[in-house]
Order: structure tokens, then C-alpha cells, then sequence
DNA sequence: AAAATATTGTTTAATTCTTGACAAACTTGA
DNA sequence: TCAAGTTTGTCAAGAATTAAACAATATTTT
């Protein structure tokens, strides 16, 4: 229950509170008050409790937060209590290894497809998915409604694929193509991962940091 | 020449001028003016020109900037026109996808080393390098001297592995294990990626997507 | 049971980031 | 060459984000 809307600086944190109070669970954290999570995220304490507060009050007074209880309620607004039905478009060498590195259950996701044009790769299975011809995909999404896609197709590819399958039904896309993804559809969600542009950033880092040992 | 200390939000920009001025260039764009760029981008012209602005004068009044100009001066400022040496630590799935999935080069890096410790990858080409047994490493950096390492191994060898790499000299990693690498040393520079976060993200919007429609 | 201590939720303040506005200066076309 | 039209660089206003402060309320200790 959004108290109004919340900021998107906001929604970017959720998953990296949801990732720590895991590992704090599976270390056999009970409780945990703001000023210790703040210490293990290099956070302030009060940003995370003005985080949290957006969704609710989730804490007590002289006593924190309890672990689990708190990273349930995250899990809740992250919709990781339900599963969305997901396919790979492009099960060549970075889609192989994007569908076997995460786990998609724990992020809100079922893998239910994977799809090909190259007729080397259809056939192979890729976490424990059989690779389709991407002309069986039209059949596939009638049949199985997925409703999000990983996108691991070549560049030049990215608008047209994602546009069919648009018309096909999918509302989310994981792009992982080198093109930002704009979609003018408005109910439909993008998050454009660009590896490349974290790589550039890393660049810059050690540039900047030659420089300061330059004056 | 930074005018002052830039921001964060600035430098997580730039790799996306970066990239959308080699798209133009490649289309041939000769010069563009800060409200087309914008207009492309999603982005506000003002921003623009005030992004550029905290590097320097790159535009020309009643003309707008030069777009392979442009191009080059934020290349200089990423670091793009220098090339720092590289390695990659784990070759498997994610690894080899990383590797060959990406031109480094273009993004101021040069691969010159693969590591892992499974034998059965071990020997195996991995974008032109052949497999290094991790044993291997630190004769590897003696004589070869990396400075940005690439982390592709299991969450729980993250940390350790990455100590051992700042004994060898390497002083910037970019991180794809599920653990958020925090560094203690003060020139060290982490990059942590983080698919899993982005994807969760993904699964918040189509959540509230959702919810939108119920009301 | 009472006092001391701890910690939240929330208000207020500070800071940072983004947008709007406009003079200065260039380009273009007649 | 000159006037009309563009577009930058920058300043100032406005938004958004983050941090600090503190009353309220719980827990813990004696």
C-alpha cells in the first residue's frame, strides 16, 4: 500500500534490502535495527527508515526490525510472492548464461521458453528448457501467454522482435541488446541492462582516479 | 578537466551520450543540437547542456556540437582513448558470455587473460584467450600486470578472490557474483552489476502495473 | 515496577539534482 | 553586410532526495 507514489531512487534500493536481509536470515539474524543495516549497506539509518516507511511500518520501537518479517514485506512489494511466466529470445552464448546464472523463481519469474533462429542451437536445452524456432513463437504465446522476455538477440534485432511480441502479448522485456529499448506502448515495461555502459563507467573510475594522483 | 567534483548522476550519463553520438555518427550526423539530442534521448536539452557544461565548452553557439567532436571529448573523459589491461576470473557460463559478448576495446579495456579452476575449462578458448588454470595467476600478474579484473565465479568466493587480486596489483573489478563487493582499500574501484536486482526491478513495475489496473 | 536505554516513525532542514529562462554569440540567408 | 533566427553556456528557481533531529514508545536492566 504505496502511501502515494514512490520515487524511483526509492524502488532501485528494495532489491538490494531484499538481497542483505537474506543473507542476514540465512547468517540467523532475528532482528535488526535501522543503524546496524545501515552499517553493513553503507546507508544512513534514516534513509532506510524512510524507505521502509513509504510502504508501512514494518518496525517496533526499542526493538528494529524483525529479519524475516521485513524481508517478506519487501518480497510482497517486489511481487516476488507471485511468479510471472518468462521466455529468452536468443539462447546463443549471454542468454544461455543469463537463464542458468539467476534464480528466476526467487525473483517473481518462471522461465517457461526458449527461443532461437539458429538451427545449431534449436533442440539444445538451456536450463532444462528445449530451444524452439522462433517461428513456433506466435503458437507458443497463444498457448502459454508469457508475459515477460529476456532479450538477447542481436542489436539490430531489439525493436522489431520486441514490437512482435508486443502484439503478442508480452508487457515486460529484459533487454540485454546494446539499443535502448523505447517503447512508445504505454503499459509496457523496459529495463534496458546495457553491460557496456557499466564497463564504460568503470573506465572512468580509474581514469579519474590517475588524475588525482596527477596533481 | 572537471570544473569541480562531478556527480554521480552525471558520470552514470555519460556512457549513454557516449553511445547514442556513435549511433548518430554512424548515421551521419555530422552536428546536433542539444534539444534533438534530448528529444532522441528522453532526456531534457537543458540537462544536456548542463552535463556537458561540467566539462568544458564542447558546443557553439547558434550551431549546436559537432557530433564526432562531441563523441571524442567524452570518449577522452571516459578514459575511452587509453586502454587499460584486463582479466577475467571464471570462465564458465557467464564468463565466456561476458567475454565474447562485449567489445572491450571500445570501452577502454583489453582482455589479456582467462582464469578458472574447473579442468574442463581449462585449456578452452574463451575470446581468443586460452583458459588459464587460477594457480597460474599471480606469475600471470607479475608479468602482465592487470589492472581491472572481471569476476564471474561463485558468490562465496567473491571476497577472497578479490583480496588476492589486490595483493597482485589489480586495483578495479567488475563484479557479476550475487555479493556486493565492498572494498576497505581506498584507490580500489568495484563495479557491482547485479542482474538479479535489475530483474526483481523488473518484477516491482509489472506488480504495480498491476495494481494500477485494480483500482 | 521503575529507571535507563534503544529505536522507530516523522517532521524539519540541508543538500543535491533538474528544469526554466535568457543574454551572448554564432550561423544562415537575403 | 546586415537582419533574422538558432543555440549555447550559465544563472536562478524549483523539485526531489537525503540527512538530521526528536518525540513517542518500546525493550531491557536493576
Amino acid at each position: 500500500m504505496p502511501k502515494n507514489t514512490i520515487s524511483n531512487s526509492v524502488i532501485r534500493r528494495l532489491p538490494r534490502y531484499h538481497r542483505f536481509l537474506g543473507e542476514l536470515e540465512a547468517n540467523g539474524y532475528v532482528r535488526i535495527s535501522s543503524r546496524e543495516l545501515s552499517e553493513k549497506m553503507g546507508l544512513t539509518a534514516s534513509q532506510i527508515r524512510q524507505d521502509f516507511n513509504c510502504f508501512g511500518e514494518f518496525g517496533q520501537q526499542g526493538y528494529g526490525y524483525n529479519v524475516s518479517d521485513l524481508r517478506n514485506e519487501i518480497g510482497k512489494i517486489l511481487g516476488l510472492d507471485s511468479q510471472t511466466p518468462m521466455i529468452l529470445i536468443g539462447a546463443g552464448n549471454l542468454g544461455k548464461a543469463i537463464a542458468t546464472h539467476l534464480d528466476f523463481v526467487s525473483k517473481g519469474f518462471t522461465l517457461i521458453g526458449a527461443f532461437d533462429v539458429n538451427p545449431d542451437i534449436i533442440g539444445k536445452n538451456v536450463a532444462e528448457l528445449t530451444v524452439l524456432d522462433v517461428s513456433d513463437l506466435e503458437a507458443f504465446c497463444k498457448e502459454k501467454k508469457p508475459v515477460a522476455a529476456i532479450l538477447c538477440i542481436p542489436t539490430s534485432a531489439a525493436a522489431s522482435v520486441a514490437e512482435t511480441l508486443i502484439s503478442y502479448g508480452v508487457k515486460a522485456f529484459w533487454n540485454f541488446t546494446h539499443y535502448d529499448l523505447r517503447i512508445e506502448h504505454k503499459d509496457i515495461l523496459v529495463e534496458n541492462v546495457h553491460l557496456g555502459d557499466s564497463l564504460t563507467t568503470l573506465s572512468y573510475g580509474l581514469n579519474t582516479a590517475n588524475d588525482k594522483n596527477d596533481n
